[in-house]
DNA sequence: TGACAATGAATGAACGTTCATTCATCGTTC
DNA sequence: GAACGATGAATGAACGTTCATTCATTGTCA
């Protein structure tokens, strides 16, 4: 139960950056104040500027985080056995984690925030490059792509198809009424995009019409 | 060149909307000011006041004009020739009208806004609907689903699966270096959801390998 | 002159940021 | 181990600024 802290500091930082992802969710980047992530941290609003330079820095640093998440989940995703798993991994992440549509609607406001914000934009590319090398390097060491089965297209380019969708779920998600589980959520997301990996990666066994 | 204007408060309606989806585009919902739109549109910061009850009734009546440009467009879409042609219109659109990311900037924000404003998720689900009905009629009628040749997936089943990869590639654009032309823009985004269509409504003529 | 369109200075609330101050903790000295 | 000085984490009131909104005033046309 007593953990010992490494380091309290990076405590502190971990923790104002835990409440500003709640806030954020909540009332997006702009409409945050520092007080709300200081009231939802339960310390004082002095107390951030300790740890970060301004506003734009716990944007930033939240960026930050969001980058080295992904890329722990892309490690995860790729312990798995089948292709099929891995993706499942890697593109309902979001659904589960948090509850109630935080990361969804955080990572739909970090594009917004992207296509204003040169340094966020760069930074969201790279995160983007980066999940999708790994999972072009996934495709291709798939069996199924090896078998051929992939409609003559190229592993990059189903890769760039299945971050498509998954984005395009993850906007959808963010329309879904609060009433909507996380589960009830994954689920139908998960349907959506299951179609595509099965229409993707076709074992030519089943015929399109009987 | 002189236009009658039919209602000139409709026009001032109009000519502030105009301005405010430059400055959103620009700056976003919360950083835009009315003074940014005042600007903008060349007029006073009062003035606004008498046509929107408070910046609130901007943003909304932003979102009532992208759902009527929405059935425009998708009326428009209608009347091609061909079911990719329909496709085409439909999902490009934002890439010419305005020049420089405009209308995705708007729409990822909108979307944004959508996460934790329950009367604007409302509306643009409302405009997902009606869109993705439309979208799923033109599948319906299309040769190429009559035929049968859409792996045993249903017209609406394409049609979720076309949209979700529409709206990734819209998030995609934002992210697009400044220095990108909307032309250039416009080719990248049709390469690859010209793959999902093409996968998805394959004449079986075309061996997957040869 | 009357009716209405348009202006922009004025208002007050809210915000990001600063900083003088407090106080628990720790090392040092006897 | 008791007394004391130093440290810096933490506080929150205060400051300057920005912003949405109001309204007294001016301009315009019939």
């Amino acid at each position: 139960m007593s953990q010992v802290p490494s380091d309290p500091s990076l405590d502190r930082r971990s923790q104002i950056l835990e409440a500003a992802i709640v806030c954020f969710a909540k009332r997006g980047f702009h409409q945050t104040s520092m007080h709300d992530i200081s009231a939802e941290a339960g310390i004082s609003v002095g107390l951030i500027y300790r740890y970060f330079a301004n506003k734009e820095a716990v944007i930033s640093a939240m960026a930050d985080r969001h980058k080295s998440e992904i890329q722990e989940l892309l490690d995860r995703a790729k312990q798995a056995p089948t292709l099929f798993e891995s993706l499942e991994i890697l593109f309902t992440a979001h659904c589960c984690e948090n509850s109630p549509k935080v990361l969804s609607a955080f990572v739909v406001d970090l594009y917004a925030e992207a296509s204003r914000n040169p340094q966020i934009a760069d930074l969201v590319r790279d995160v983007l490059d980066t999940a999708m090398g790994g999972v072009t390097d996934l495709i291709s060491r798939s069996p199924e792509a090896q078998s051929g089965a992939t409609h003559g297209l190229e592993p990059h380019e189903l890769a760039e198809l299945i971050f498509a969708v998954a984005r395009g779920m993850l906007m959808l998600d963010v329309l879904q009424p609060q009433e909507m589980t996380s589960a009830e959520r994954r689920t139908r997301q998960l349907e959506v995009t299951r179609r595509l990996w099965r229409l993707l990666f076709k074992t030519e066994s089943e015929p399109a019409y009987a």
